[in-house]
RNA sequence: UCCUCGGUAGCUCAAUUGGCAGAGCGAUCGGCUGUUAACCGAUUGGUUACAGGUUCAAGUCCUGUCCGAGGAGCCA
């Protein structure tokens, strides 16, 4: 197979440069429609989708003839001049190419996702293929810009990129929701969180983050859950609950106004409400949990609908569920830390506050939408004998702690950190439904392929 | 693990009280010079998830199994 090229190969996100000039594009048909002499080619080539109109009387027999063979996914090299036209659809569209020569590399027999209604168990046993169509590759492309604007608001601001191991040799906290391994004869498992190795290594680098994939064998099974899932984890010596916060709003705006500015065309293709995400910039506000708690009796109290009082029925003490968080979330219309949880339904390494022992030094963050929790963070214990006290309380096994007890005894600080859920963030930004279009190839209880 | 709903053509779905298995889309063929999920005409399409039962007759009713969806629980 040849693929000969005698005119500029351009990519389609740049269609716009190359206005009255003959350019060759490299990829697939995504749509065809004829009306007789003329033909509209919707043509991808993974940077955008460019209309290319072909007019009988402009091209060669041949050329006519091929045209009207064409199926969706057929792979093409595609030569014409750039012209602006605003009839043109396409991403970044406005733009279209009136066409003089086709040449197939591959001519496809029925590609099985027509752009017609599909069903998600249809779509996901083809994500392989689901990933070509317009709004999920809209979607990969702002995570894509989502971690890399990650990247480089941790690297602008001193914080080191260090990697934590994903096999971990023991359970840090019950095994029911860690996938075991063989690891040679021994039991292993994967990593829930690299957080306890951030915090020894912010001893010897100071700023850390960990940015990698974690799992939870959770049997959840609910648009806001996927067994395995990408999160970043900054960790900061030398840093209280209040400067965590100020880090925390920064870093999220940061990573908002990169993708308004970077991905306006994916946020348009997916009809995103541009305007519920340009005004997330620092501060955002802060409540306690006590705070949230009265806020949800309150609503509860006003609200006349028996299933909605009961959904949202709380005791100081519990946990907030999905309909909490999404209650409290519209309440803001920025994310909204939630400060001070009780101890007792947060992890053993958060420190209490000193005259209030009941709660801790902790804050999530929820995103506004009803989207609910992307971050949670604290303060961690720093003291040594605290600590231990408190992996006893917790009915830990303490003999696997013993060298993160040892960065208690060498040069112990006041540090806090916090873990960012990377398919929850692209969820809230994209404002989608379903978390399991947020991952190329999400790994939910009841799918694993492909 | 629990609750609710579902599984019928390649896809999305319909099928009245238990009474001939249907439509749209796709695909194929033909028509059309501005389409945006084009449109018009024709052709093509079935182990009704699986196993058993009731009945003159089951997509429909009963029992069991499998698979999926939404939610709950769970979720540092």
């Amino acid at each position: 197979m040849t693929c000969e090229v005698t005119f500029m190969i351009i990519r389609i996100e740049n269609i716009a440069d190359y206005v009255d000039q003959t350019i060759t594009m490299q990829g697939w048909i995504y749509a065809k429609t004829g009306k007789g002499k003329l033909h509209f080619i919707q043509l991808r080539d993974g940077t955008g989708i460019a209309q290319c109109v072909v007019f009988q009387k402009e091209v060669s027999e041949e050329v006519f003839d091929v045209t009207q063979q064409l199926t969706q996914e057929s792979s093409v090299l595609l030569t014409g001049t750039v012209r602006k036209d605003e009839r043109a659809p396409g991403v970044p569209g406005g733009y279209e190419v009136g066409v003089t020569d086709i040449q197939v590399i591959q001519s496809v027999n029925e590609y099985p996702i027509t752009p017609k209604e599909h069903g998600v168990e249809f779509l996901l046993d083809r994500r392989h293929l689901w990933i070509r169509s317009s709004r999920q590759w809209a979607i990969l492309r702002i995570r894509a810009c989502i971690m890399r604007s990650i990247r480089e608001w941790l690297d602008e601001n001193g914080f080191l990129e260090m990697t934590t191991p994903v096999i971990t040799p023991a359970a840090v906290e019950g095994t029911s929701t860690l996938f075991e391994i063989d690891y040679f004869d021994k039991t292993a498992y994967l990593c829930q969180t690299g957080q306890l190795y951030n915090e020894a290594n912010i001893a010897a680098f100071g700023k850390v983050y960990a940015f990698g994939p974690t799992f939870r064998a959770e049997k959840s099974k609910t648009r806001r859950h996927l067994t395995e899932f990408w999160m970043v984890e900054p960790e900061i010596a030398y840093c209280d609950l209040g400067q965590l916060l100020e880090i925390e709003e920064q870093f999220v705006s940061h990573i908002v106004q990169s993708c308004l500015k970077k991905c306006s065309a994916e946020l348009a293709l997916l009809g995103r409400d541009i305007s519920m995400l340009s005004n997330i910039k620092p501060p955002f506000p802060r409540i306690t949990y006590d705070n949230a708690i009265e806020r949800l009796i309150d609503l509860k109290n006003e609200t006349d609908d028996p299933e909605q009082k009961s959904l949202i029925d709380i005791e100081w003490g519990d946990d907030f569920g999905a309909p909490h968080e999404t209650a409290l979330t519209q309440m803001f219309d920025k994310p909204v830390f939630i400060t001070h949880y009780p101890t007792q339904v947060k992890a053993f390494y958060m420190p209490v506050l000193e005259n209030r022992p009941e709660v801790c030094c902790s804050a999530d963050l929820l995103a506004p939408e009803g989207y609910g929790e992307i971050i949670g963070g604290s303060e961690r214990i720093h003291d040594h004998d605290t600590l231990v006290n408190r992996i006893k309380e917790h009915n830990l096994p303490i003999e696997t702690y013993d060298w993160y007890l040892d960065l208690r005894k060498y040069g112990s600080v006041p540090h806090s950190g916090f873990g960012l859920g990377i398919e929850r963030t692209v969820s809230w930004i994209c404002g989608i439904e379903h978390i399991r279009e947020t991952s190329p190839y999400p790994r939910m209880i009841n799918r694993d392929n492909p």
